[in-house]
DNA sequence: TAGTAAAAGTGGGAAAAAGTGGTGAAAGGT
DNA sequence: ACCTTTCACCACTTTTTCCCACTTTTACTA
């Protein structure tokens, strides 16, 4: 389970230290791939591969922009032994990523973030809208 | 079943002594997480893990943001041989903690305040409105 | 009600883990 | 073959975690 919210900063090389929790739970290698709201997402290796099947089960018209939209884009990577990562060009643009980082846990997967940008999506959340949800949660 | 109110205070490092009692029945690690009303809310691994499912079933179209701050809030931790906990720096700002600190038993879930909000809050609960409450429930 | 033992709470230090900068080797292009 | 870019690893710093020893509180008994 992927869980809590981690800063990083890219080094001068483009690197970033990615959360060892995080490591700990998505493996040795991982992959990463565009995601929706110009973050990019984080699936372990096993969680990827279960993707893959749902989505040869949809029906070819909505499989086919899925397909091109996730595959794509999708990078397998390892982090070296300090626990860094490396991100392609393409990658770090799609997610507006040039030097202050959010990482965050999302249950099944992980997601990168621009920093501001994770904020503002943050307090874009009311606390009614919060509590609604929490009372339909029974939370 | 958790019940009770405890006082405590936040170290210079940080850590507060976690109430026995509760922990007694959160077990050996629990997941503390943002909450309404700005506390922290705190839950046992199972119930935890119950929460986790009924959040993983919300639509994904309306409810992304909603899963992001449920998941990316949430921490585990584990008390020390001492019976403290460490939270971190992103927790104790949403909840004002800063030194002393109030714990309370919530049925199936703890609540960690700040010392002094918790007993405004109390104070705002007129008993006009918990009569009312009271005769919804048939009480 | 005071004494005693056990449990809980507090402060601090030491060890381990994680994070950071930098250097050198390998790969790929010119 | 040489230069540039990419990548992996080493060494140092910082942060986090873990545990020991002491103090305080609580509970029980005489």
């Amino acid at each position: 389970m992927l869980i809590g919210e981690y800063s990083s900063t890219l080094d001068v090389k483009g690197r970033f230290s990615f959360p060892s929790k995080l490591r700990e739970d998505l493996g040795e290698s991982f992959i990463v791939t565009k995601g929706l709201d110009e973050c990019l997402f984080v699936y372990s290796i096993e969680e990827w591969k279960r993707l893959e099947e749902k989505i040869k089960d949809l029906p070819m018209s909505k499989a086919r922009a899925m397909q091109r939209f996730l595959f794509a884009a999708a990078v397998e990577v390892q982090a070296d032994k300090q626990g860094r990562i490396l991100l392609t060009q393409r990658l770090r643009e799609y997610a507006h990523i040039d030097k202050d980082i959010t990482v965050i846990g999302a249950s099944y997967r992980a997601e990168i973030w621009n920093k501001e940008r994770w904020e503002e999506s943050c307090n874009e959340l009311t606390s009614d809208s919060l509590s609604e949800i929490m009372d339909e949660l029974g939370f």
